[in-house]
DNA sequence: ATGATCTCCTGAGCGC
DNA sequence: TGCGCTCAGGAGATCA
């Protein structure tokens, strides 16, 4: 479900409200996410101090005073929200942590897909697998052209969603991106030219940036750190809109599986 | 190296 | 109202 500009959304509403936070309690109400929580979570966050709150591609990092690094990924649906302390219980809260003012911070997932761990600081890195993240200055079109060629068989599609290349963009914006910049989401990455790599990397930046700017798409699940719902789905060109009139030039939209995942493009304004 | 397929889960939506 | 089916924002494993 989040993706980057989701994760963005909760991590700058939290930022400000969990940094310096003391961490009260843990409850671990179910551990069986897809990567268990492992045993000794709760003892490794109770009684810490959280230092802040950073995002790389769709990880949430949070440092803790004792050097460790508190590790969060949401999957498909998993929310992260702060509350006050007489907040109901819901269906899969299935951790909530008990902050020093009795705030309640709590993770929630349905499916059970997302992530949660103390790390060390050193093994972010591994941990994470991911490349540089997509709001990074380091991706220039010279990056993404010199990628294109190490992964000259694969899809424009896949390369762009590649976590260990570039962080951060997921199926909603890949798709964007792909309309805004012109570019096929079948074409193979080996016969990008320059610019239309070029014309992608500023897509990304344009269309994740207002994405952020309107608190990230709320297509079901997805909420920020305080419940709210974003608004870019609004904005969306082409996904899930196969059928429907492309935006730009009234032509029908295409909807297709790339990798799997479901695709959408007009085929007139993206070659 | 890469795509296709399957897997982990629950819930929403749809046709009947 | 209910049943069965498909699909969903992620990502890792396996197979060809």
């Amino acid at each position: 479900m989040p993706e980057l500009p989701e994760v963005e959304t909760i991590v700058r509403g939290l930022e400000p409200v969990l940094r310096g936070a003391r961490i009260a309690a843990v409850d671990v109400r179910e551990p069986r996410l897809r990567t268990p929580i492992a045993a000794d979570f709760t003892a490794r966050l109770k009684g810490r101090r959280i230092l802040g709150m950073r995002r790389h591609g769709k990880f949430i990092l949070a440092p803790l005073d004792d050097g460790a690094i508190w590790l969060i990924h949401l999957g498909m649906t998993g929310r992260l929200t702060i509350g006050s302390p007489d907040r109901p219980d819901r269906p899969h809260d299935h951790v909530v942590l008990q902050l020093a003012d009795r705030r309640l911070l709590t993770y929630n997932d349905p499916r059970r897909f997302g992530r949660l761990a103390v790390i060390a600081a050193d093994a972010v890195p591994a941990e994470t697998a991911a490349g540089i993240d997509a709001l990074s200055p380091a991706l220039t079109a010279d990056f993404l052209f010199v990628r294109s060629r190490r992964h000259a068989r694969t899809t424009v599609k896949s390369l762009l969603m590649d976590q260990r290349e570039i962080a951060g963009l997921g199926n909603i914006y890949v798709n964007e991106v792909l309309f805004l910049a012109g570019v096929r989401p079948r074409r193979r990455a080996g016969r990008l030219t320059r610019a239309e790599s070029a014309r992608l990397v500023t897509a990304i930046r344009t269309v994740l940036g207002a994405a952020i700017a309107r608190g990230g798409s709320s297509i079901s699940d997805y909420r920020d750190g305080f419940e709210r719902s974003g608004s870019y789905q609004l904005r969306h060109q082409v996904y899930d809109r196969a059928g429907e009139p492309c935006r730009r030039c009234g032509g029908p939209l295409r909807g297709v599986v790339v990798t799997g995942r479901s695709t959408f493009y007009c085929a007139r304004c993206q070659r």
